[in-house]
Formats: C-alpha cells, structure tokens, sequence
DNA sequence: GTGAAAGCGCTAACAA
DNA sequence: TTGTTAGCGCTTTCAC
C-alpha cells in the first residue's frame, strides 16, 4: 500500500516523511532538526518544528535503534523482583534510567541460572546496550546455555571478583567481621550466625568475617553456624532449633535479610525476652525494624551507592572502555538499636530511640582484603 | 560497506542473509523455516537449521519488530518501585510476561502525574503493544501534556472506574466497611481510621467504608479520621497525636501500608500495651506482620489476582478486542491475627498463632457497590 | 514451496 | 546547509 500523500489516515502515526512533506523539506532535515546533530536554520527549521506540532509527530525510537545500532536501554536482571533489597536497587536504577535517557528492561532469574540465561538471551535479542545483573551463581556465564556474547555488563552484589565482568558489591565479610567483634566487645561469647548456606561468595565470604572475629577473640571452638536457605521460613526453623538447645547462644548475627525476618519469628515465637535473653543482629534495612520493639540492629548496605556505582561503571563499558575487570567493594554501616545488648539479664538499659551508627571500612578491622583481593564480597 | 561474504567478520552478531547464504537458501526462507508461519520442506529446512546452529544466529527482535508493527513489549508504570506492595505487583506481571513471550519496559511516577506522562511518552516512542499501569492520579490522561494517542491500556489499582480504560482494583471500600465492623463487633466504640488523604479515590472510598460501618452502628458521631499523607513518618506522627488526647481511641484502623507501618512504630514509641490498650487493624500484608508480636491484623488484597486479572485484560484489548471499559473489582480479605483485641484491660487472650481469615464478599456486607456500580474501589 | 523485491521508519554517507 | 540515496535486519507480498 503506497503512503506517499501529504495527508495520512488517521489511526496511523505520522512518520518522519509526513513531517518532511508538510515542512516542504527532506526527511533528513527534519532528522536533523530534531537531534540537533547538524545544523538547520532558523526558517527551515521553525517549518519542521511546526509540522511536529501539527502532526503530532513522535520519532519512533524503534526505527532509529535499528539504524544506529543502540537502543538506549539496559537489561536489568535479578533474583526476585519482590525481594526488598533487590526492589530498592531497581528503583534507584530506574531513577538513573530515566533522567540519563534510557529505558529498562526488567526479568526475573527465580535465582535459578537456566532461567537467568534464558531471559537474558530475550534481551539480547532486543539488542540492550548493557546489562546490570544481580547474578543467580557465582559462576555466572558458566551455564553451558548460556548466550555466547553479551554486550557491556556488570555483575552487581553478587558473584564479586568474576574474572570476566565489572563486579560491585557490599564488602560484607568486614561487615560481618565488625558485626561480630563488637558482639563479642559487649560480651557476648555464645554467638550463633544464622545464614542460608555456603554456596555462594558473598555467603562464604560473611562466614569468613565471623569466624575472623571469632579466631581472633580465641573463641573459634565456640563457632556455631546454623544454616537456613534461602528462605524466611527455612531461617526461622533453624535458628529455633538452635535457640531450643539447652546451652542456647546469648547473640544471633542474622546475615541477611530472610535470615534476620526468620530469627526475629523464631525469638517471638519462643518468647524469649529480646533482648534480654538473646540478642539480634541483623542485616539490611526495612521500614519495620524502626518501627517494632525492640529496633533491630542490623549491618546495612548502600543501595543508592550499590545502584550509582554500577551504573557508572555500565556507563564507562557502553561508552566502549576496554580496561580490565573492574572491581569495586562498598563500605557498609554498622547500625546499633535495641536489639543488641550485653548478655545478662542484669542489662544496662540503653538509649532508646538514638541510633548509633558505626562506619565500617575495609581497612580498620579485618586485615587483607581490600580491592585488589579475591574472593572478597557481597550480600 | 558492502557484507555479503558468506563468512562474516567475528564481533558483528549473523544476520538473517548469513544464514542464507551458509544455508544455500533466501532470508524469506530462512525467516519462514524459523517462524514456522510457512512451511519450508526436510532438506532446506535442516540446512537451515545447521546454519544458524553454526553460526550462533539470533534473530534480531527489533528489525522484526519495526517490519511486524509489534513488540511483544508491555510497558510497566507503577507510583514507587520500592514500594513493596507495586513490588509485588511487578514481580507477578514479570512471571506472567516472561511465561508469554513478552519482556516489560518499566518506570515509575513518582506519583507524579507530569512524570507519569513523561516517562509514558518515552514508552509509546518504543512502541510498546500495552501499558499496565497504576495511575499516580484518578485523572490519567487529564493531564493537558499526556499523550494523546496511548496503545491498549490497563488501569491498576487507582483511578477505578475511569470511563476511558479497562480498570481493575480491590474493593477496598467493603473491606474498610467489613473491617470496621469487625472492630466494633468485639466492642469498639472509639475507633481511629488512618489513611493518607482523600485525594484519590481508593481513598475516599475507604473512607466510606469506614463511615458505612460507623453510621450502621450508630457512632457517627465517634468518627476520627486522621490524615497521615503518604509517607510513613507523616502517618506516625498523626496517629501519634490521635493516641495522645485524653481520650485515645481504641482502636486504630490503618488504612494503607504506610499507614499500618506509622501505626506500629506510634504505638511502640509511645509504650502502649499493644493490643492490651489499643487495637490496630492494618492492611496489606508483608513478612514482618507475622514475625513481629502481636502478629498484625490485617485487610489483604491478593496481587496475584490483580496481576492476573489485569494482564488477562490487557491481553485482550492487544487482541483487538474494541468493547465497553470494563470494571473489574476484587474482593479482599480481612486476616484476623493478634493485633485486634477486644477494649479495655480484661482482654481474654485470643490463639495465638492460629489465623482466622474471613473472606470479604461484595454482597455480604455494605450493600449497592457491586460491579455496576461507581464510584466504588481500590487501594 | 521458494525467491526476488519492497519497505517498516529512521539516519549516515555522500553529493550538490 | 540541504537533499538524495542507501541501507539497519527483518517479514511479506507477489510472482514463479
């Protein structure tokens, strides 16, 4: 069907040559017009813009993608769109998005690898120009499903240190080392780390923090290491479990978030008085440990920083750097409530409603992990 | 530059005509022996399949976009991205898209209708094939800079009953009105209702739900409703206000999230026997409700029903369907827990750990807001 | 059943 | 500065 007419039907969007036609230009000059890439003077170019208006011509982002060859939108990957955390990052990536002038494209993993390969061999076929990635496996890109090229990607939080990608990530096992020594400063000896399991760096790496600060205070005979998956209710049956025994830990270091929701269900549960009996250490920040009592302590993670780190170092990639694999590792904070207190019932009452916030940085606690080690990291 | 060797140089990704060429066959054969729309016998159909298993060839999704005229694109616009509620929503619609061949473009308002406009704009130059979304205002579209023609479209959650759009949202006015009588079942005179504002209409129609139950039972005369606004903080020190007159309500019905967060973190602050002094009856449902003490009661709106609901609906306006705006409207459930507790001091304790779920049912309660009506709803 | 050719709407070369 | 032309990679007539 031929569509060269100076008038369209309506129903159809107004194309660049409608735009031309009208203006009594060529379809180039109103590209340029419009992207401002090259010039057009003042009577031309007063012409095209009137012809926009009048028209109501929008560029179809679409058609111009596929002749330049970017589309200015980024693939955004992680576990589980519901997850607090990983809605935060997405919200601050949106934010970035949208005032850099790109758009996101957004998949779930279900943090399982084959789905993750999968969905991200969709976006590839919508031709992203990069890829932010919250990763299902340390091993990302190790699937043998998995699409061959990719375009500029960083892998966020998780599978730090991967050889082959731009990682950032929380540098948790000091963290968690600080986490715990100061458990252990305000007396605690029975001190139990309620995790989801080992399987991945960023897990292993906050056992490691633990049991640092637990060798270093000689109390490595006392570790005790529960593990709960990947869920809130596997975390709360193992740290209850743990609680029931007869010689029941005096602090629980939650660490992570699912670990943190299941031990402060298991302590209410059991009715233990919290603190008084056991202390709660946390990890992340929600709304509701500010608003319950006692305000969960908790080691807390920069989401905003998290975002604005990887998107800059996406941005770098996407603008064609081809240094090496960069890694970037993010203090975290140390917050203190409530819900940590000296073991005893004899409990000094502490300040209540000020928080005390504690920086926790690479080099003031656990030794030899800085940026240039492996495998060090992340949530 | 001229590419028509049968090899292409490494880093350009195959095109349709290398997989010809390799194939000994035309692109239209190719395209046709992979979309299957027509058949291509044995012999050239193994060839090509060979080819493009050798040449690692991935159809380019844009090109077959901008000839087909669709994307199999749904662009995704919630208020907050953090939001653990719109979260959820997020979370459901990806599940459903990527089980659909499609892939969602999201952004968020801000609750900004300018922006909402904005960022709706940037999708409609993606051609995107439809919109879901939860309306930062009861007027989408009024707005003056909207865009005048929108894809097929879906309103969520907001702006229920809006004569232009398939709309779909959760009765929340019958089951503020169902959990309002609950309250004064147990014997409740003196109760508070929290919520953000009256600027929308989910709200109001809360609102009326709590009026409806009041003035059936005679205490419209007792009616507080205290205005908290949409965040957190402002919903905590309203309510905390309300709980400091001389003569303090005794129940507290938080009537949005933010709203039952407030709720929570006002009472703890000011040491109230919770729900020995005050009863709180919260809405939407999260983790922590139930791992905190007393587990919070609380009005639930199902987002896998939302989410399904609305997609069904979009679904079939994509398809081509041109009828009325429909209305669909979901019934919520009131989930008693251990926040709401009869008045006064001599509470006799209720189970604990057991929930009591009480489906609210359209036509068991308030009366005259079924389907037909308007205008009656959501969130 | 298959191929040649046209064209989705745009922009980058090139010419004028 | 501006217009003409040639595609970006794909699908779809339309002949054969």
């Amino acid at each position: 069907m031929k569509n060269q007419g100076p008038t369209r039907p309506l129903g159809r969007p107004p194309t660049i040559r409608d735009v031309a036609a009208r203006a009594g230009v060529s379809p180039a000059t109103v590209s340029n017009a419009l992207s401002g890439l090259r010039g057009v003077t003042g009577d031309r170019r007063r012409a095209v813009l009137e012809a926009v208006e009048a028209l109501g011509y929008k560029s179809n982002h679409m058609a111009s993608s596929l002749r330049r060859g970017e589309t200015r939108t980024v693939g955004i990957v992680v576990p589980d769109l519901g997850n607090e955390y990983f809605a935060g990052l997405v919200r601050q990536w949106e934010k970035i998005a949208s005032t850099s002038g790109f758009e996101m494209l957004v998949v779930a993993s279900g943090e399982d690898p084959a789905t993750e390969a999968r969905r991200i061999e969709s976006l590839i076929a919508r031709r992203i120009d990069g890829l932010l990635v919250v990763a299902a496996g340390d091993d990302f890109s190790a699937n043998p499903a998995f699409p061959e090229r990719l375009p500029p990607t960083v892998l966020v939080d998780r599978a730090f240190g991967h050889p082959d990608f731009d990682t950032v990530a929380s540098n948790s096992l000091d963290a968690v080392y600080r986490g715990c020594r100061h458990l252990i400063e305000i007396g605690h000896r029975e001190i139990t780390l309620l995790i989801a399991s080992m399987n991945h760096i960023h897990l292993r790496d906050r056992v490691e923090g633990y049991r640092r600060a637990m060798m270093e205070a000689r109390l490595s005979a006392r570790e005790r290491i529960v593990f709960g998956g990947g869920t809130m209710e596997g975390c709360r049956s193992a740290i209850e479990q743990d609680l029931r025994r007869s010689d029941p830990p005096t602090a629980v270091f939650a660490a992570s978030f699912y670990a943190t929701l299941g031990a402060v269900k298991a302590i209410n549960a059991l009715e233990l008085g919290f603190p008084r009996n056991v202390s709660l250490l946390g990890f992340e920040h929600s709304e509701w440990m500010t608003a319950v009592r006692p305000y969960i302590s908790a080691v807390e993670q920069s989401v905003d920083d998290l975002a604005r780190r990887s998107w800059d170092a996406l941005r770098d990639r996407m603008a064609g750097n081809a240094s090496e694999p960069k890694r970037i590792l993010l203090d975290l904070q140390l917050v203190l409530r409530e819900s940590t207190r000296p073991p005893g019932a004899a409990s000094r009452e502490a300040p209540v409603g000020r928080e005390v916030s504690r920086k926790t940085r690479s080099d003031s606690g656990a030794k030899g992990h800085g940026k240039g080690r492996m495998p060090v990291a992340a949530r």
